[in-house]
DNA sequence: ATGACAGAGTAACTCTGA
């Protein structure tokens, strides 16, 4: 089983190098964020011409997620993160597929740091802590995918000492990373690749995508239950390539049936 | 140190992103 997740920066904007990738690598599960769409205003006619089931948790103009999956069942457990109910971000949905707790997130981004913006990426990653620990006790094989706008270590920046006073790099952020994992999930893509240079994302600007300046910050976390088996995974690079393309490219594990 | 690029909303430009 293929679980993939795909920051796509713009639903409509993005519908032919969506359906194109999907044509081409056939997940069985694919995780969206930031659609950039209400619900009302989602593909969703293509998505199901192409062979998905959807589930969206949209939103105007920002935001915004989504799980796909194709010739698979796919029921909603969660859509929204629970612990403050004034959040009116759409950033999280839940759904168990083939017996798995797929868990779409979209990590506030944070900057300018320190400030609002920065605070509300910490508090956010509270309550999504409080929650994956909920998740991770449930007993049932559990992943956590998305764009997590964390750069975990240096190893993950292209050149970390421009990052250091970042958002998605600053110590409070990756000591929040740090205690999540330390509940107990498995980095999937480090543990692949625990010494490569690995990245999810390439900045639009000056050519990043073509001198390799990337981030890897889009992740996937997975319980034991589910860690035990994992086969590989990758990144779809060469989607970053294409023209219209997102800054993203799309990251997938490969999972034993 | 700065700004470059892109999507969405709305209709010239702002807001947001990472």
């Amino acid at each position: 089983m293929k679980i993939a997740t795909y920051n796509v920066n713009g639903i409509n904007g993005r519908l032919p190098v969506l359906l194109r990738w999907l044509q081409e690598t056939q997940p069985d599960v694919a995780c969206l964020q930031e659609l950039k769409a209400p619900d009302e205003k989602s593909p969703l006619q293509a998505i199901n011409d192409a062979g998905y089931n959807a589930i969206w948790h949209g939103q105007k103009s920002w935001n915004g997620v989504a799980i796909l999956s194709r010739n698979l069942p796919l029921t909603e457990t969660r859509r929204g993160l629970p612990g403050d109910p004034d959040d009116t971000h759409s950033r999280y949905i839940e759904a168990e597929v083939n017996g798995i707790t797929i868990g779409c997130l979209y990590l506030p981004n944070g900057n300018p740091a320190p400030g609002p913006k920065f605070d509300y990426k910490l508090q956010w990653f509270k309550r999504f802590t409080q929650h994956a620990a909920a998740l991770y006790t449930s007993g049932k094989p559990v992943v956590l995918t998305g764009d997590y706008n964390v750069i975990p270590t240096g190893l993950d920046a292209y050149k970390p000492e421009r990052w250091v006073e970042d958002a998605l790099f600053r110590p409070e952020t990756r000591e929040a990373f740090e205690n999540l994992l330390a509940q107990g999930w498995t980095d999937a893509l480090r543990k692949i690749y625990p010494d490569e240079v690995v990245y999810t994302f390439w900045d639009y600007f000056r050519d990043a995508y073509g001198r390799n300046a990337g981030l890897r910050i889009d992740h996937f976390l997975l319980n034991p239950q589910l860690n035990d088996r994992l086969l590989t995974a990758g990144v779809d690079r060469n989607v970053r390539g294409w023209e219209k393309t997102s800054d993203h490219g799309p990251v997938w594990i490969q999972l034993a049936d």
